[in-house]
DNA sequence: ACCTCGCGTAGAACATCGTTCTACATTGAT
DNA sequence: ATCAATGTAGAACGATGTTCTACGCGAGGT
């Protein structure tokens, strides 16, 4: 039953966005009383915290989706696969990056999660120092570097805040401009 | 008067955050009623539009600031003064890129604003393009691929998800990665 | 000088939000 | 079969953005 107000919720707020994402909309959407919500999750922000603890999850699976042997190329699918993640599911990216990140008390499943998925990022980075492609360092420091960049870049693409022509074009030339600084 | 309303919201929002910009607080702090915040400015958006006019007039007037004769050393300094206009204004930063961004109907004024501090980014790269510190290319992609990765950074830092122990080096990091990947 | 008219204001009012309260049903144990 | 407890449904409360309704105060005409 949490999962089907999970699922109900992860409808509205593909449907309605953000915004639309209330508490009777997910009870409605559900099939339940609003009372529901409060039972499962203590409140709202339980509730799209379950939301989010989905998304990272699927983030953290997208940045670990391609395997290549080839270091770069390996970092450089990380990078593609976040922005793809990003433009495939707008509204989870939004919710998980965009309202005040910090004031939302954080779950602890919720920071392990988002955890998960920067380890993914670590992971890669010292995949590429070992390998002799990235300068070698603190993994976590670059992988926060990149992740930086990589989320500046999706977070304004998707607040229509890139006014290049191309906006692939332009993700790809930081992706190349990362792995160049880094080498 | 407009201007007292706008004072009022800047306070409001320093003081209680994003979250408590609400047109009641706002109209209190200006001493006058909620309906002066209708007639001035014809719905709360546009009264938040007028704060962010003043933000990114800042956030402008801060990448703009130092003008060093060495290029690189002009660039770097506008990508410090930008981490430190967010951090100095953190709840305006984040009512300037937080929210939906592209959702709230962006006043002309607004965007003109926002477009100016684009562009006092692009004189930059174009300075540093001319004297051959940056590769050559369309100066307005390569300002978007620096201020993609400033942002991220900036973003990423005050929502508290900067996890290397000292932000500041991470990002002094990113900058020197981004001119050694442009050079 | 007084009356009138019009515009902006103040405060109540409305719809919606998150959240809580109050009965009521349903289920499991004795 | 009775009872206690848990979860549900729906109303209710405070707060928000927004709108509505009188009210006041100053400008213009006689």
């Amino acid at each position: 039953m949490e999962q089907a107000l999970v699922d109900a919720a992860e409808r509205v707020l593909v449907r309605d966005g953000l915004g639309g994402l209330t508490v009777r909309a997910v009870a409605a959407e559900a099939g339940v009383a609003p009372m529901g919500v409060y039972n499962r999750f203590g409140n709202k922000d339980g509730l799209v915290a379950a939301v989010l603890v989905r998304g990272f999850g699927g983030l953290a699976a997208a940045v670990g989706e391609d395997t290549d042997v080839d270091p770069t190329a390996r970092l450089l699918a990380s990078g593609r696969n976040y922005r793809r993640f990003a433009l495939a599911h707008p509204q989870h990216y939004a919710a998980m990056f965009g309202p005040g990140l910090s004031q939302a008390a954080p779950t602890a499943e919720l920071a392990d999660r988002a955890d998960a998925a920067f380890t993914a990022l670590v992971d890669r980075v010292r995949y590429g120092m070992d390998r002799g492609v990235l300068r070698p360092g603190d993994p976590r420091g670059t992988a926060q570097l990149i992740w930086n960049a990589v989320h500046g870049a999706v977070s304004l693409e998707l607040g229509g805040l890139v006014l290049t022509p191309d906006a692939g074009a332009t993700y790809e030339a930081l992706l190349q401009v990362l792995v160049d600084g880094l080498r």
